[in-house]
DNA sequence: GAATCACGTGTAATCGATTTCACAAGGTGC
DNA sequence: GCACCTTGTGAAATCGATTACACGTGATTC
C-alpha cells in the first residue's frame, strides 16, 4: 500500500531482520526456512507490498517464465481461440505470454526468439524462413501449420484425412462433381487439404475441380461468382477455410442460389460463426482449445528438459489431434 | 552461426579489442564512438552472432520495452483486430507485447502490472477491481471499455452518441417502436449504449423496449425468440453488439421472419463478418485499427514522461475516436 | 604557451534478484 | 563424549548488460 519507491528484497529482509537470501528462499521454497522465519518474512512482504522484480530474477536464473506465440495474422479469427487457450494454459503453470505477428521484419523476428525474453515458442506460421526458425535455440513447437524445414516437433490435425472426411460426406449425399476452393498456393495447410481432396475424390470416383483462393471471405465470394458462371456446376463445394466457405455461401445467396438446395458447401476449421450463420455451416471441426493446451504442455515439457535426442529428431511424427466433421445445414442431398 | 554457448557483450568486446562499455555504446548510441571503433565492434557483433540479453538490460535500465494488453476474453473477435493494431504499432516503436486475459486471479493480475516486465498497459476491461488497477504504477490507458474508478486516461468512441446514431437511423426509416437488446448489466459499454438508446428514443418520440443480453450470439437468438412471442413486435432492433445482432438475425430467419422485411436490425462494432453475413449487417463502425494505434501512441507518450499533472488528472476528458453508422442490408423501411 | 574544451575510451559501480558455500547449533548413534 | 548428520541462516559471488566518472589526447582560445 505504501506509495513510495519500489520496494526490493533488501527492504523486506531488513524489516524481517533476516538476510536477502532467506527472503528469497522463503518465497521460492518455503519449506527450506524455519517456520518462525517464514512467518516473519511473509509479514514483511505483506507490510511492504513487495513484488519481485522479474528482470533481476530472469537474469540470474537465465529464464523468463514466458512463452512467445507467433502467428501470421493476429486478427485472424481462427487464431484467437488458440491464443486464449495458450494463454490460459500458460498462465496456469506460471508463464506469461508474449504475442507477435510473425510477419514482422526478419531481424526483429530473430531477436524475439533470441533476446532471452521468452523461453519457449508456439509457432503458428509455416511460412517463415527456416534459417530464422532454426536459428532460435529455444524449445519450439509448430502448431496447426508446419514446415518440414523447421527442426521442431509439430502438433495439429491430419489435414489430408480431414479433407477426405469432407469429400466422403459430400459423396455420401450423392454429389458426383465436387469443387475445392483452395488456400494460398504456398501454404502447407492448403497444399495438404488440396491433396487430401484430390485423393479422396479419386478414391470415390468423383469429378474434382480446384479453384484458387486464399482462405478469405472475399476469395470465397470470388469463387462463387466463378462457379456460377460454369456450364456444369459442381453440386458440392469444399472450401479450405470457413471464412472462404462463408464468403462462398453469402455470394451464392446473393446470386439467388439456394444452399444447400442448389449447392452444398463444406468449410474447414469450425470457427465461432460457423454454427450461427444461415445456413449454419457443415465443416471440419478443429479443437482449438485442445490444440492450444497441448502445445503449451509440450513446450513446457521441452523446457523442462525432455532428452534432446527426442525433441530435435527431425523424424518425429507429428502429434495428432483429432478433427471431426460437423454436419450442419449447408450440406444436403445432391439435386436431381 | 556459432552454435556454442550464448555470446555476451564481453565476448564481443574481447574480439573487437575494446571494453564492454564501448560495445554497449556502439550499439545503443553509435554516434558516441569513433568510426573506426564502431566498425570493429559491428564486425565483432556480426562474427559472434551477438544478441543482447534483455533481462540484463531491463534490469539495469529499469524498463522492459514491453507493453501489456489486458482483455476480458482473448477469443472475442472484437478484440483481435485491436490486438493486431496494438502489436503492430508497438513493434514499430521497438516494444514487445505481452497479452493476458484480464480475468485471471487477482494476485496473478496484480503481479502482471507489477513485476517490471511491462512498462505500459493497454486495458480493455472496465470490470476489474479498481484497487488492483490503481495499484499498478505504470502508464495505463483504458481502451474501448472504461471505469470511472480507474485513475487513468481513456480512449474510445462516444457510445452514448453512437447508440443515438442507430436509433436515428431506424426512426429515419419509419420505425416507431424499437427494441434494444442490452449487454451485460454491469458493463459500462452496455449501460452507456442503453442510456443512449433510451435518450435517443425519447428524443425521437419512439417507443422503447429493452431486453437483457450479454453481447453473445446466443443472447441475440434468445432475444429473437422472446421478440417473436410479443404481441406488438417492435419493427426495429438495436443490439448492443454485432454478435448479438447476428444471433438475433439468424434466429429470426430460422423462425421464418424476414430481415429487413419484418424487422430491421442494427448491430454495434462492425466486426469482420458484419458485411458478409446475409443479410449484411447495418452497424456502428468502431475503427479498431485506429483505436489500437492511438492507444499505443498515448501509452508511449506517457512512458516518455508526459507531465504527471496531465496524465493522472482524473478529470481528463476521454479521448474520442469517431464512430459511424454503416448502412447495410439488415435495415429497411418499417413495414406498413 | 597556459587554460579550456570536446571527444573517445576504459574502470568500476550498479540494477535486484538467486545460489553457492561456509558455518553454527542441535540431534543421533555408539 | 566423540564423530557425524541435519537444519537453518548469512556473506558474497553471480547473472549480463548500462552508465557515472575519470582520464588522456588534441584542438581552440586569448
Amino acid at each position: 500500500m505504501t506509495a513510495r519507491a519500489r520496494v526490493k528484497i533488501k527492504d523486506v529482509a531488513t524489516l524481517a531482520g533476516v538476510s536477502t537470501a532467506t527472503v528469497s528462499r522463503a518465497l521460492s521454497a518455503p519449506d527450506s526456512v524455519g517456520p518462525a522465519t517464514r512467518k516473519k518474512v511473509m509479514e514483511a512482504v505483506k507490510a511492504t507490498g513487495y513484488r519481485i522484480n522479474s528482470a533481476a530474477r530472469d537474469l540470474r536464473q537465465r529464464r523468463a517464465r514466458s512463452l512467445l506465440i507467433l502467428a501470421p495474422n493476429l486478427s485472424n479469427t481462427f487464431f484467437s481461440r488458440i491464443f486464449a487457450a495458450v494463454q490460459e494454459e500458460a498462465s496456469s503453470v506460471g508463464l506469461t505470454v508474449q504475442i507477435s505477428d510473425s510477419r514482422i521484419g526478419r531481424d526483429r523476428l530473430l531477436s524475439l526468439g533470441y533476446d532471452g525474453r521468452a523461453d519457449g515458442i508456439v509457432l503458428l506460421d509455416g511460412g517463415l524462413d527456416p534459417e530464422v526458425v532454426n536459428g532460435w535455440r529455444l524449445p519450439l513447437i509448430q502448431l496447426s501449420e508446419w514446415n518440414d524445414a523447421y527442426d521442431a516437433p509439430r502438433l495439429g490435425i491430419d489435414n489430408h484425412a480431414a479433407a477426405g472426411l469432407a469429400v466422403d460426406h459430400l459423396v455420401g449425399l450423392g454429389h458426383r462433381s465436387i469443387l475445392h476452393v483452395n488456400g494460398p498456393e504456398e501454404n502447407v495447410l492448403a497444399i495438404t487439404r488440396r491433396q487430401g481432396f484430390l485423393d479422396a475424390a479419386s478414391r470415390n470416383g468423383a469429378e474434382a475441380t480446384v479453384f484458387p483462393g486464399d482462405f478469405t471471405l472475399e476469395s470465397g465470394a470470388e469463387a462463387a461468382r466463378r462457379w456460377a458462371g460454369l456450364d456444369n456446376r459442381p453440386t458440392g463445394v469444399f472450401c479450405a477455410s470457413d471464412e472462404c466457405a462463408l464468403g462462398f455461401v453469402s455470394e451464392c445467396i446473393r446470386l439467388g442460389c439456394d444452399v444447400p438446395g442448389d449447392v452444398s458447401v463444406v468449410g474447414f476449421d469450425d470457427i465461432d460463426f460457423a454454427d450461427r450463420f444461415v445456413p449454419s455451416l457443415t465443416t471440419i471441426h478443429q479443437p482449438r482449445l485442445e490444440m492450444g493446451r497441448a502445445a503449451v504442455k509440450q513446450v513446457v515439457a521441452m523446457m523442462q528438459g525432455t532428452p534432446k535426442a527426442e525433441t530435435d529428431a527431425t523424424g518425429t511424427p507429428p502429434e495428432r489431434i483429432e478433427a471431426t466433421l460437423v454436419e450442419r445445414a449447408s450440406t444436403g442431398p445432391a439435386p436431381a
